[in-house]
DNA sequence: CTTGACCCTGGAGCCGGCTCCAGGGTGTAT
DNA sequence: ATACACCCTGGAGCCGGCTCCAGGGTCAAG
């Protein structure tokens, strides 16, 4: 059994935010100690990993949650985990989409810039969010 | 002159978000009114979409603070802007980066998980996230 | 038997960009 | 004259995911 900071070294979390996963009901320990110390076996350890490949795949904290719940009942099938998974992969390339939109503008912007020593009064890319910010 | 509700609306804003682009030093009215109402011309309402531009091509407000500070001196030099445009897109394609790396994470979770009546237990999809917080 | 590293709780603070509120005053149309 | 829309200030609250703090208690090594 592992006490908080052995356990949270484990999954490269702080303690900290191992007590803020509990409060946000995503784990909780195996285990007290008579003073209070929290102990963690392997099974919990597992767990928190768990919660952080999640958080690496775009989870959200209330995603996982959800991810749990589902994985917690034996009646619920693999279906109901699939769909959580294509609602973000879809939220995901929506933003995408944003930051590619936000990159290409960028683009656009810095190639039209091409002198260093041009005075700002001159500068394309002030002129073309100017431009852009008329149309709009 | 336009009150705050009038130009807000211009640049598509409410007068709460002009009133704290204001707080943050990013615009200023042109004018009061005896009785304290704050008056914009064109010229502001221009500064406003030109945040809201700037805005929509990733810049932070604080950025963009920068950017009319830049605009403002007469000094500076086209370059100065173009290096935070740069910087900007090159943290833009990080998370470009980052997001695309989740998306497959996503991709290779769902294209397991096939069976719609497999029960949890089997999930390929939380197997997955076991596994590779395993080897994490 | 003391030192120092760890643990506890509860609550506050941080980031960015708003958003909403109470409790007033003002401006205009009928 | 009155109704109603608008404006003001100052401050609080929201989102998510932590992070840090004070003011304690506990535990293991030397």
């Amino acid at each position: 059994m592992l006490t908080i900071g052995k356990a949270a070294a484990q999954a490269r979390v702080t303690p900290d935010t191992l007590r803020y996963y509990e409060r946000e009901g995503l784990i909780q320990p195996a285990d007290k100690t008579a003073s209070g110390y929290r102990l963690y076996d392997h099974e919990q350890v597992r767990r928190l990993k768990f919660i952080r490949q999640a958080q690496e795949c775009g989870f959200a904290l209330a995603d996982i949650r959800t991810l749990l719940a589902v994985r917690a009942q034996p009646a619920a099938c693999c279906g109901d985990v699939r769909q959580v998974a294509i609602e973000k992969k879809l939220q995901i390339e929506g933003k995408i989409r944003t930051m590619k939109a936000m990159s290409r503008a960028l683009d656009s912007l810095i190639a039209d810039c091409a002198s260093e020593t041009m005075p700002v009064g001159d500068c394309p890319i002030l002129a073309a969010l100017d431009k852009a910010a008329a149309r709009a």
